[in-house]
DNA sequence: CTTGACGGTCAAGATCCGTGACTATATAGT
DNA sequence: ACTATATAGTCACGGATCTTGACCGTCAAG
């Protein structure tokens, strides 16, 4: 904690703001930033956090534009171009909806596959750090809460 | 939960990713939204959720560019223009360090006060359904937690 | 077969961010 | 005191990124 308390108030002064919306941002980019440096130090160098958002909801079986840009919570058009970047990467591909004509599927090749390994690999590395930091039992409570507030949010739309 | 479970698998399939990241940058986006949409209903819709990593780190005695550089996690030369748009709106004035000739405060002007009241008030409304969903224990916990997280995420700079 | 809704793409404009360079002041070293 | 280095803030440019509106093909309901 290097709060920088130059007048010497006897108050509980200041420090960094800490309402919700700043801790949730702070943590995130601080995650986002060790996320990507440890994945271009593992090969994925080309891939930038952009590509993030459309990659972190892959599956294997593929996956339709409008799913992505509804989870990612981006406009379709930018879900395309990303695309279009991740296909000329060789991370995935476009593939027909058998179900729908209008529907193309967007596929993981084995590059993205790789990538997505990788990916949860970091993450279960961090993830344990913020174990080890808070203890196995409020870690596990932070996620649960975690989850149960994102669902709430994202059941909201 | 309305997971399109197409196939009949028996295990608990798919369904959106629920990774740290995901989890985090939904929750963060879903926040923000209501955050200001909620200040444009309060007369505040001059402003966008461009201005709000400067307005967070504001103090009424005034802060220097670069700590909210360093405290919003961007560059000091948008810090700069996001200070230059926020004076012309009347949200801040910019006034000499008298401790060092270099500098200049950001100071909130009456209008920048009255933003910030008015989004404390919001985030308090937010915190207040999210301690509704979870349980007071469950949320004072899930605060802390997130607290600890951001705090040693910020020292390891 | 018509109508309205949905999936995907194209195109143009605005907004936003990243980089390098520059001036003025402060701080450290000699 | 004098030089060298670091810091605070700004200017200017290019590029990345988002927003908006429109468009075509396909689906689903009536």
């Amino acid at each position: 904690m290097t709060v920088n308390n130059s007048d010497n108030s006897p108050e509980p002064v200041a420090g960094p703001a800490n309402d919700l919306g700043v801790l949730i941002s702070t943590l995130y980019r601080a995650f986002e930033r060790e996320l990507w440096q440890a994945l271009a130090e593992r090969g994925f160098a080309d891939l930038g956090a952009r590509h993030g958002s459309v990659l972190a909801h892959l599956r294997p079986e593929g996956v339709r534009a409008v799913e992505l840009s509804r989870a990612s919570g981006q406009h379709k058009q930018i879900v395309g171009t990303i695309v279009d970047e991740l296909e000329a990467l060789g991370y995935v591909e476009r593939r027909p909806d058998p179900g729908d004509r209008r529907a193309k599927l967007v596929v993981p090749t084995e590059r993205g596959i790789a990538q997505r390994a990788a990916a949860a690999e970091v993450i279960t590395a961090y993830e344990r750090r913020q174990t080890e930091l808070l203890g196995p039992e409020r870690f596990a409570q932070f996620r649960a809460a975690l989850r149960e507030l994102t669902d709430a949010a994202r059941s909201a739309d």
